[in-house]
DNA sequence: GGTTATCGATACCGTCAGTATCGTATTAAG
DNA sequence: CTTAATACGATACTGACGGTATCGATAACC
């Protein structure tokens, strides 16, 4: 799966025989697994459903992903991820509170919905949790780090901290939130959260 | 199922009529599913499994719990939750200390799976994430936030602290990396933890 | 003894992920 | 134009599993 999961790298031109598949086939795939995943949940929505509502039959959907995991990652990955970015500011600390509102939003929408679904799915998919932890996770930890060393070098933030452990305070709330439903994940929240990581992050 | 988890309160000897059911059989389930579940997952048991591990026909079972996700939120509360008792100490702040090695050593044991479980189960089963969250979240919360009014009775932590956000930014972080498995959950992780926690909660 | 509810066992049902197959369509090669 | 190879939608099928129904037997109370 793991080297399956974002469309393959198109096989460079090479020219196979036979009836060559639909050009724009697999993005109306993903649109409806990610309209149906992430209104309904994974677990409500059946494959046949996902086919029925790109109009395509179901060994169309099997000849182009391994399984409903696997799909619903992509469609994860294609569709959403690149629409997620980390917004730019001069200090460092606007963009992580940006970043941490529009994780908020994004969390409160449908998309809460989706990532909880496939963070469950997780628990007993071993290939579907090595995919979401390296392809959606980490890249996005990794961006909140490089935020978080941009603050330090604007002596925002005091040197000597643990990146590791201070996106794990950062963002280990908000998805204890999601997934728990202890409380709500809004604009309050995160402001409160943030003020206080930052108590605890003054520079010397 | 909510008032149904955790055996009913015995309908004070009410002496029904037809043959009384088995004494200690409800135990001899909750153990076979807690024992099963918590080396394999949810997802990786079958009832029949349970239900044969215990030496006892399905429809026993059935009889006792509505379905399989009833009885094992039961098998950890009833089995599991009375193990769990917060460790007092004089000073709040090593009670909180402890509290949180003895979290990090439950999830790094194979309750840790069956907490995986069934959070992961929860996203598609609205009565078990009730159950789940006010019968074994809230309850441990609540310990929680006792304790850390206790630490700023003690002068410990500072006045005018949000106490449920204080919870979320010490277990958030345990249950991401239980369920996104990011990094280890260890002593030193905890440590860590904790120590950049009351960084930012010094008193006046 | 009659009534009633439990027991283990087993057959059964419905759902759903994933596979196999069929007739058709579409491409490149010859 | 024919042939080979692949994709297509549709549909039937398989296997696993949660949950239900049923059966003959058992154990309590009246």
């Amino acid at each position: 799966m793991s080297q399956k999961i974002v469309k393959k790298i198109e096989t460079a031109g090479k020219t196979r025989p036979g009836r060559p598949r639909g050009e724009d086939t697999d993005r109306v795939i993903l649109e409806a697994a990610l309209r149906l995943v992430s209104t309904r949940g994974f677990r409500n929505v059946t494959v046949d459903q996902i086919a029925a509502e790109a109009g395509v039959g179901k060994m169309t959907l099997y000849r182009r992903w391994p399984n409903k995991a696997a799909l619903v990652m992509d469609a994860l990955l294609v569709l959403v991820g690149p629409r997620t970015q980390f917004p730019e500011a001069e200090r460092a600390l606007d963009s992580l509170e940006s970043q941490l509102f529009l994780q908020a939003r994004f969390f409160s929408s449908d998309y809460g919905r989706l990532i909880r679904s496939l963070i469950a799915e997780a628990q007993s998919d071993m290939e579907l949790a090595v995919a979401f932890r390296e392809r959606w996770i980490e890249p996005r930890r990794e961006g909140v780090i490089q935020t978080l060393r941009k603050a330090v070098a604007q002596g925002e933030l005091r040197t000597k901290i643990d990146f590791q452990l201070a996106t794990d305070m950062l963002y280990g709330p908000l998805y204890y939130r999601l997934l728990l439903g202890t409380g709500t994940i809004d604009r309050a929240f995160v402001r409160r959260l943030l003020a206080q990581f930052l108590e605890g992050h003054r520079p010397a």
